[in-house]
DNA sequence: CACTTATGGATTGTCGACATTACACAACAG
DNA sequence: CTGTTGTGTAATGTCGACAATCCATAAGTG
């Protein structure tokens, strides 16, 4: 022991709870929520001094909470010369859903298999209707996330709903990035039951078709807005 | 200028390409190397000051390191507590090979959309036949590798290469640990032909059933001989 | 003896400084 | 004027030292 007394206090009420995360998250949380927001666009410099300076710590902590990012694929090296927030291609988007496309079947396949119960599903579709008789867009889009999540994670594969997430962190860029038309979202809330329907139903053929367009409709939602390069 | 001449030389001929491979990608390399060649077990834990003395570098390019190997999904993290060769757990290992049939079917049905030339594949084959009569184990499984390889680049998707490539990283490991039975694998090479003939004929429902029952044969290869813990 | 409470050692987390590299721009020869 | 050659600057790469944290073990108390 040292500096600190550090008695008493067996357990902090509540308040305060913790701040043993590490400056590295830390920084990588905050640079993460500046991307998928949009922003921080494909193709910004990421000078390690700069953004030192900027948060107030050293650029050992920065250095690594980029790699982090280098990790989620949210942003690509070049030697020497610099890091940046990685472009984003229509090639890469066009790749990012149909890739979605792939794990989602794969979910939908294992659920029959192993046969999950689907009223987390219903719930998910409940919330989704609600908000959108609510005209509530942020509640949809989160309703319609949760659904997905909720899907992969009753396929019960953890390296799948590993997969799903990282590659769902591009799926927030991409939607931070386009202009949104809301219209558009909402009747696709409506495809969701069938879907669960079909999973009621033990019907794999169908329940496949059915998240298989889903997704591909999702997709055709990008006008390939996105012509980032440099 | 100040300490190196750096003239002369446009282009050094051929020899001595060059070493600006940063310390913590070589660093990254070996580690790599010693844990997919089973060297480094899992569950070995991996202290960075010895490891920094052990090669002669300092701690920070270790740290970094370590923390590209953890995005390859092969070690994991404790806070505060150290850094560890990720356990195989039997779990995982089913689910590494379960997702690798996933990409698989995926770039089979790609390859049948976009109508890519098969005659890599085919080369792989022969590779894999003569492997095989002349009793060279090591060529053999360099083979099939080069096979899948080149199946998943035929497909033409730089996410799912990625996503392969990553994967294959912990089927290099579990290959590793596991005690090779030669004779099984053998056998297995005759899979291949049928799959190119079944692409080649543009029978969708038979490459991918083919496909399919391969990877899962080379998945059932793993009696569960890996249980690490701790 | 059981249980709490210091304390020591080992390991990771963070920092500031120095070394190395690459690029851009100016100076200069032809 | 054009091409080359030197410099300077800004960024990353690397290092060694210090701070914070956790774990195990021993000391103390009822």
């Amino acid at each position: 022991m040292t500096t600190k007394p550090m008695l008493a206090d067996p357990m902090p009420p509540d308040i305060a709870p913790i701040e043993n995360v590490p400056l590295r998250v830390q920084v990588a949380d905050r640079l993460r929520s500046a991307i998928l927001s949009g922003r921080l666009r494909p193709g910004t410099g990421l000078v390690e001094t700069a953004l030192a300076e900027q948060m107030n710590v050293s650029r050992a902590p920065i250095r690594e909470a980029i790699q982090i990012l280098e990790n989620d694929g949210l942003v690509e090296t070049i030697a020497y010369k610099g890091k940046r927030v990685k472009p984003l291609t229509a090639r890469e988007v066009a790749e990012t859903y149909s890739l979605r496309e792939v794990f989602e079947v794969m979910a939908v396949r294992r659920i029959l298999e192993n046969g999950a119960p689907l009223d987390l599903l219903r719930e998910h579709c409940d919330a989704m209707t609600a908000a959108a008789e609510a005209d509530d867009f942020e509640a949809l889009v989160a309703a319609d996330e949760a659904f997905h999540h909720a899907l992969i994670m009753l396929a019960d594969h953890d390296l799948l709903l590993a997969s799903w997430k990282n590659l769902y962190l591009r799926i927030h860029q991409i939607m931070a990035l386009r202009n949104r038309d809301e219209h558009n979202l909402t009747e696709v809330a409506g495809n969701h039951p069938p879907i669960v329907q079909a999973l009621a139903d033990g019907d794999a053929d169908r329940a496949v078709k059915l998240i298989s367009d889903h997704t591909r409709i999702l997709a055709a939602f990008d006008p390939a807005t996105i012509a980032q390069d440099l």
